[in-house]
DNA sequence: AGGGACTACTTTGAATACATTATTCATTCA
DNA sequence: TGAATGAATAATGTATTCAAAGTAGTCCCT
């Protein structure tokens, strides 16, 4: 992960295993992978030790990877502890974020709605395609600018669990979400009204019901069908 | 990270860096460390990712490992992420929990505070040098009863979290630590009661003393003077 | 004398090679 | 017939080699 070649491994690997494509509990061939990406092993090894780390992967000793047996309480529960600790950095947001954070993250927001409502009155049919990125790029903006509050370490353990898992991955995929757009309501009044404990109340509600939407989508993508890995029990 | 010799570079390195021997920003010589250890760099490069990973080391392509520069204030904010997720831990507890387990935190409790007692009298002078980590082993298993309560992923991500960072490593290093016991009384209290939100609020208050400890313990070991790094500012 | 460019050296990142361990499949014995 | 043992095969972990980028030191020019 030192270069440019490990990090594309893993974002590689990470798609097929978010995707659906690598299934839970199934091996991951070192040199079947290499191949796939014309790398040596060297930077799959490094990519692999990344992944585990990220809790996507799992690695034996002398038995190799495989993809980690995520179950659906894992995921709900790998979003309690986002919503816990982004609670944590949007009760600081509602202690210090200045008139100008405020307003910026206002901005963000109308935005979000605004485009929106657009696409759910059927609007823009031309560039629909590009729709899910760009609210998935103002939900990102929405909450980077919360988190900007947190100190340095929150920050960092925010990024880790934002990857460590389908995250808000998924959240646009399949157009407006209504619900999204009343937390973030929810979540800025309260920083405007600089009421930390309504702050971290309303993100922690806003990542629960975000992992439940996640759990479902994955259930759609068949990520929780288990693949045939080592640890496979038989019935 | 695979095999055995990642793993022990990995513990090798943590300790020489908690320990204050290689200070904050320091450079880490991949060849140098392979020759100290007389492993060759692949497990090294593999260990220094997982490092990277903990926010211990600083990882930049083609300029090599360098130890991450930790200021009291991250130390301080790892101490209150920790304190929040174990919180969550401690609530589920005082919901979940049952009377073996409340039984078992009690019996672990009582021998943590007759050891504590018994060195702070001066006894057992012969064995002294056994009680930190008897301490220390006493309190993992306290902690450890607690979290078994808590979903695994939590579980994960607090194992994460007590090896990121200095966390109770040094706690009992110089003995007796009155507050911790008090601390834990209290937890222990809320979690028998059944308050998830007063044994919420415990443990997170444990764990900003924790925190604002272990800073003062790291101080006096020069963790937090600079070496020469390469990203060292001329003053 | 100070600054910049060129060269030599060091160190990293990636690929290949080697050794050891797990897995598989066939054969044999109960 | 089934389980167990053993060799053959495949894959992992580690070491080594190779190429490219970075660093430092010197020399030259202004």
């Amino acid at each position: 992960m030192r270069g440019v070649l490990g990090q594309e491994v893993v974002d590689y690997v990470r798609e097929l295993i978010l995707t659906g494509t690598l299934r839970s509990g199934e091996k991951i061939d070192q040199q079947a992978l290499g191949e796939a990406l014309e790398v040596s092993r060297s930077p799959i090894r490094e990519a692999l030790v990344v992944l585990s780390r990220e809790g996507l992967v799992e690695l034996i000793p002398r038995r190799g990877a495989s993809v980690a047996r995520l179950s659906p309480e894992d995921i709900i529960d790998h979003y309690a502890l986002f919503g816990v600790v982004a609670g944590r950095a949007a009760a600081l947001a509602a202690e210090n974020l200045d008139a100008d954070g405020i307003a910026e993250l206002r901005a963000v927001h109308a935005r979000f709605l605004e485009v929106g409502e657009t696409v759910s009155e059927g609007a823009d049919p031309e560039d629909a395609s590009l729709v899910p990125a760009l609210l998935q790029q103002l939900n990102h903006d929405f909450h980077r600018i919360i988190n900007l509050s947190a100190p340095g370490r929150t920050r960092w353990l925010l990024r880790h669990l934002e990857h460590s898992v389908p995250t808000s991955y998924y959240e646009f995929a399949n157009g407006w979400n209504r619900a999204a757009v009343d937390h973030h309501a929810a979540i800025l009044a309260a920083i405007a009204d600089g009421n930390p404990e309504g702050a971290r109340g309303a993100m922690e509600s806003h990542l629960l019901a975000s992992g439940e939407a996640a759990v479902a989508e994955l259930v759609t993508r068949g990520f929780f069908e288990a693949g045939a890995g080592p640890e496979e029990e038989a019935v």
